[in-house]
DNA sequence: GATATCCTTCCTACTAGTTGGTAGGTGACG
DNA sequence: CGTCACCTACCAACTAGTAGGAAGGATATC
């Protein structure tokens, strides 16, 4: 029980590569079972349903997301450097197919054919990630490192709306600089 | 087969309705069949495969877009208009369940699971709205109507980006009027 | 004008493979 | 002795897709 990566979360991990490819409905048990040493039943030992096992697997990335951003804040203190750090995660991240996309910005799209527990874990990580960068553009302004129009909050849902949209293009062009091209300027447009 | 609206079309709307709520693998011949009065086998002589029904869906969706752009381009003028037109109208969508996400957008997320036909429809899709935002901004800078910072394809590429990802967040949210807190300050930033 | 031929559309009936999920058992380990 | 992790062996429902036939309309032929 006490090894370094259990089955479990060997199952959660390959779930969430699978996930990032194409969403709920795209992988199955069996596509994990072939990937995992494991069999496709035993799969339910650990998650009875698809639903549990997605659910986890969103909470398990969300719990990631936090711990991530906690860290960005205790090694860079510059709000605008932060933001930049935020998207180079992502820049970086693209470039990788197994990590190319934002689990929940993928699972968003799918929300009317998703099981209700998925969908609150999904809304819950937008509500976090949009508090959090609310909070960044907030300390920005008032240290006079950003300037913004408007309230940190409306600053801060656009900031990421355009973020994932810019996940999304460069997938639709096959072409990861596009994500670059289109977030550098977006921060340009708030630095101060 | 000279039915005002003809039994492949009636197929095209309701699988387009079913992508709508949650990308390629989220509908099956059935759920058209339980809709269309027709049965599972018929859909395949009309769309042999559903790679094939997919692409005519998207290369029918992308011919209403573009004859919906060129009709708004004849009423309105004013670039600024235009975009705020273009918006409204995703404004508008996103309040009805039925339509209230872009095809492309929404497959753009499943691409690596996706027919390669498809695939290139989306693309195609992507890189045709990005060339008529970029031409309407082109004008708008040259009207004085619009400031940009940077080139037209750049802010293009940006807009469409935040617009898209203004769908997805409206989905997570399962709020309507995000889509509009989104892309009115979006509007207002560059106008002049 | 009747009839034969063809094409389109849709049908019933079927298939092989996959889906998420269950029942019940085995071995290891505390 | 019980619990945990995992197994084999199932299952019903569903997946996209096929085979072959029936009905109807258009067209060609006599």
């Amino acid at each position: 029980m006490e090894h370094p990566q259990s089955k479990a979360d060997e199952i959660l991990r390959c779930a969430r590569t699978l996930i990032i490819r194409g969403g709920y409905n795209s992988f199955s048990y069996a596509d994990i079972s072939n990937v995992v040493g494991i069999r496709n039943a035993s799969i339910h030992h650990h998650f009875p349903s698809k639903s549990d096992l997605v659910r986890k697997l969103v909470a398990q990335y969300r719990e990631e997301a936090a711990a991530g951003l906690a860290e960005l804040e205790r090694n860079v203190s510059d709000p605008l450097e932060q933001l930049r750090a935020y998207v180079g995660y992502w820049e970086s991240c693209i470039a990788d197919a197994t990590h190319s996309f934002c689990v929940c910005a993928l699972l968003a799209g799918e929300i009317p054919v998703l099981p209700e527990a998925v969908v609150l874990e999904v809304r819950a990580h937008f509500r976090g990630l949009c508090d959090w960068l609310a909070s960044v553009l907030e300390r920005g302004d008032a240290q006079g490192r950003l300037t913004l129009t408007g309230t940190a909050h409306a600053n801060a849902e656009l900031f990421m709306a355009t973020v994932h949209g810019a996940m999304l293009s460069a997938r639709a062009y096959g072409d990861a600089s596009t994500f670059g091209a289109i977030t550098r300027p977006l921060l340009n447009r708030i630095a101060a």
